[in-house]
Formats: structure tokens, sequence, C-alpha cells
DNA sequence: CGTTATGTTCGATG
DNA sequence: GCATCGAACATAAC
């Protein structure tokens, strides 16, 4: 699940119901994730620490939890997080318990342990560390700034629009439907986008990031709550696109996939 | 059983 | 050193 509309809609939900809490205790249901520290030594350092804010980053999700420093989740390929009272009702593929006091627990959830959480000194440092770029949604993010960025890569533009090191937020999902709205064809080499295509995409990009955050993306429903036009309801073999009812085409993408419409995103060569 | 999967990282190569 | 590409990772669902 988690791209950048996911991981906003975790921390929107996190905020009012996490923040000014104090972990009481924590449970490491898997040490994988938080990259083999010792249960005990988080532990020290988390109990009684408060949650105070969180900041999302791309598909990261610093919490800043005081003294301590903060707290950097990430989600893998479909991690999550969920609240919930009875510790008895500890939801499948909890990797790590967060208590919030009586009755009131943060589960970070991730089935193919693809993800983990670590322990930062703070969140500019940590992005700083992993190299991101902007994050895809950042108002300080101008089109100017993004095309720059892009065109400076030579790379098939969907390669480009999921670096992280590029803009930070966008995947494998979201790059099909941004792509689609601006008309470009996955395969076309980035430098060679001329200033009408990029300023697209630029509006594209944060559009359609809008759009998801605002239908509620990662729920069951947010596919029958998107506007008509868009492809990710028809992304899938034998789907039809929105606009001009012509058949979706799956392209392999190194070991992943990528879905377009061929006559509204034309091919390059 | 084979295929597919919303992500990052690492090794090889140019 | 940098950019790029493909494999590897771990597990579930169809």
């Amino acid at each position: 699940m988690p791209e950048l509309p996911e991981v906003e809609i975790f921390k929107r939900r996190l905020d009012p119901t996490a923040l000014g809490r104090r972990i009481s205790g924590i449970a490491v249901r898997d040490k994988r994730i938080v990259g083999g520290a010792s249960p005990a030594g988080l532990m020290a350092r988390l109990k009684g620490a408060r949650l105070a804010a969180s900041r999302r980053h791309g598909k990261y999700l610093p919490i800043d939890i005081g003294e301590a420093g903060w707290f950097a989740m990430h989600f893998g390929m479909n991690g999550s997080l969920q609240h919930f009272r009875a510790e008895d009702d500890d939801p499948p593929y909890d990797r790590l318990r967060f208590d919030l006091g009586r009755d009131h627990h943060l589960a970070y959830l991730n089935p193919r342990r693809l993800g983990r959480m670590e322990l930062v000194t703070d969140a500019e440092a940590f992005v700083r560390r992993e190299g991101l770029g902007a994050d895809a949604l950042y108002p300080a993010l101008g089109p100017a700034e993004f095309a720059r960025r892009v065109a400076a890569r030579k790379r098939e533009i969907k390669s480009v629009l999921m670096d992280q090191t590029v803009v930070a937020g966008i995947g494998n999902i979201y790059s099909d439907e941004i792509l689609f709205q601006a008309g470009l064809h996955p395969r076309l080499r980035a430098n060679r986008l001329d200033r009408p295509a990029l300023a697209r995409l630029f509006a594209k990009m944060q559009a359609v990031l809008r759009t998801a955050i605002r239908r509620g993306a990662g729920s069951e429903q947010m596919l029958d709550r998107l506007p008509r036009g868009f492809l990710l309801p028809q992304r899938k073999k034998g789907g039809r696109c929105p606009r001009c009812k012509g058949a979706i085409a799956m392209l392999k993408f190194s070991g992943r996939s990528a879905y377009c419409c061929p006559r509204c995103q034309p091919s390059p060569r």
C-alpha cells in the first residue's frame, strides 16, 4: 500500500490519536524489522517517551519522541499502522507494538517484512542521510526545480519518477497514474521531455497525489471514489482506457510492471 | 504450481 | 566517483 498518499493517511490517523501520549511499553515481535536492535535496549530508550509530532517525508514517517530522538518508520511494500484497544486483539503480522497507556496500542504491521523502523537523532538528518529528494507534495518544491531535477536524468521517466533521490514519495502505482494523466509513455527518456511535458508532469504529479489522499488512499473504496478519467481502477489485465476505451497494456520494467494506454501515451521511437 | 505484488538495497557494469 | 540496470530480499494471495 504505502506510497506517499497512503503514508499521509497513516499520519493523519496517527496524529490525533497518538500524539501527546507516552510510550508505556513496546513489544518487538520481529527483530529484523528494527535492524536487529535489541528489544531491551529499544525499550530502555523508548519507555516513557512522549510522541510529540510526526513528519512525513516521501514514504517515510519519522516520529518525534523528544529526548530519545526520532523514530523513523518505513512501510516497505505492504506495511501499515493500526490502532487497537485490548492487547488480545493484537492484529496479524504485527511486528512492533507500542503501548500508549491502558487499552491504547499502536501496531506496526508488515506481512512481508520489507520495511523497517529505526531510532534516529532527528528527522532532517535522517532525510539527508537517506539522500531523499524533496517531498513530492512539499510546498517548497516548485515546477522549475522539479523540471531541472527530472531532466538531469537520462533514464526512463517512470524510473526517474520512482527514484526517491529525485523526488520522494512516488512508487509503482502512482507513477502509472501520473504518467497516464500527463499523457507520457513510461519509457520516454527523462532528458528528452520538453518544457510543456515537464510542466504537465509536475502538475499531474501533485494533482494525482492530492486526489488520492482526499479519496482515502489505501482504503478498499478508494478505487471507486476516484474521479472519472483515472487509470487506477483499470490498472489490471483486461483493463480499458478511461479516455479512449482501448486496451490497457502491461509493460515489464525490470522485474515489475507498468500499465499504460498505448494510444493516450504514445510510445517513444 | 506459476504468477504477481504499493519498496529498498546491493553488486556488477559502463 | 557517478549513473544505471537487474537481482535479491520475504511472504501472501490469486
